[in-house]
DNA sequence: TCCATGTTCAACCGGTTGGTTAAATACCCT
DNA sequence: AGGGTATTTAACCAACCGGTTGAACATGGA
């Protein structure tokens, strides 16, 4: 369930416009126009942008007159994280496994030890 | 310069296929037949998947005979985790800053302090 | 040397993506 | 009601993506 989410938040991210304007967004609120301007690219597409931002739900949206201002959604990114630090903590567990086997063989080296066994 | 990597990485990680051989290498090293198995595409898409990892720079590759064992790099993804907690923090830090002012305004109330001014 | 195994390359295909322009919608103001 | 501003929708296009099949390449073993 949170997979198809996850991928929704990573390919959002996967653009570098999009990016920008997460960035920018986190030092404070920005309406379609203003996020616009910056780039030379037609506010269509920035207004394109902003929908897959919001899909993912990196960003949400009030009314303000005409105006749609749009506001990061800082929790999104735990997710992301919770995901990253997984996965980068079981390598270095195991990173560190490895080196106490390397200090290992080398205490009482060439027992030939079977090392793999695939099913 | 860090930028075209950033897109590279989040958008590798954007495919389900693609977390999940992440995941089980997280867990160990595996060849590209070891890691086709448990899922019903061709090897040769799957040697694909590993490629854009690999470009990604999440994967690397050694020899083993006609094997080519993959090995996760965690050390990309302090990359991703720096990006992510930087504007999360900024975030945050804003949330922060409102909440202090909302407080502030409920007790000196209307003083008619204009709050925005564009260029 | 010949063959089996593991992996990649090439060409192709349908769907998605990021961009465009043009038109529609939503809201405020007079 | 009518006009101006902000934004979205629609239709289209070229490029990219994830998958396929078929052929090629690389390596170790009989």
């Amino acid at each position: 369930m949170t997979d198809a989410r996850l991928s929704l938040v990573f390919s959002a991210l996967a653009d570098p416009t999009r990016r920008d304007i997460v960035a920018r967004l986190a030092a404070g609120d920005a309406t379609v126009n203003e996020l616009a301007e910056p780039y030379d690219v037609t506010v269509q597409a920035v207004s394109k942008h902003i929908k897959v931002l919001e899909d993912a739900g990196l960003v949400s949206r009030s009314r303000d007159a005409q105006r749609r201002p749009c506001h990061l959604e800082a929790e999104v990114f735990d997710l992301m994280t919770k995901w990253i630090e997984r996965y980068r903590r079981e390598a270095e567990d195991r990173f560190r496994r490895l080196d106490a086997l390397l200090e290992q063989m080398d205490e009482q080296p060439a027992t030939d030890t079977p090392t793999k066994e695939a099913s």
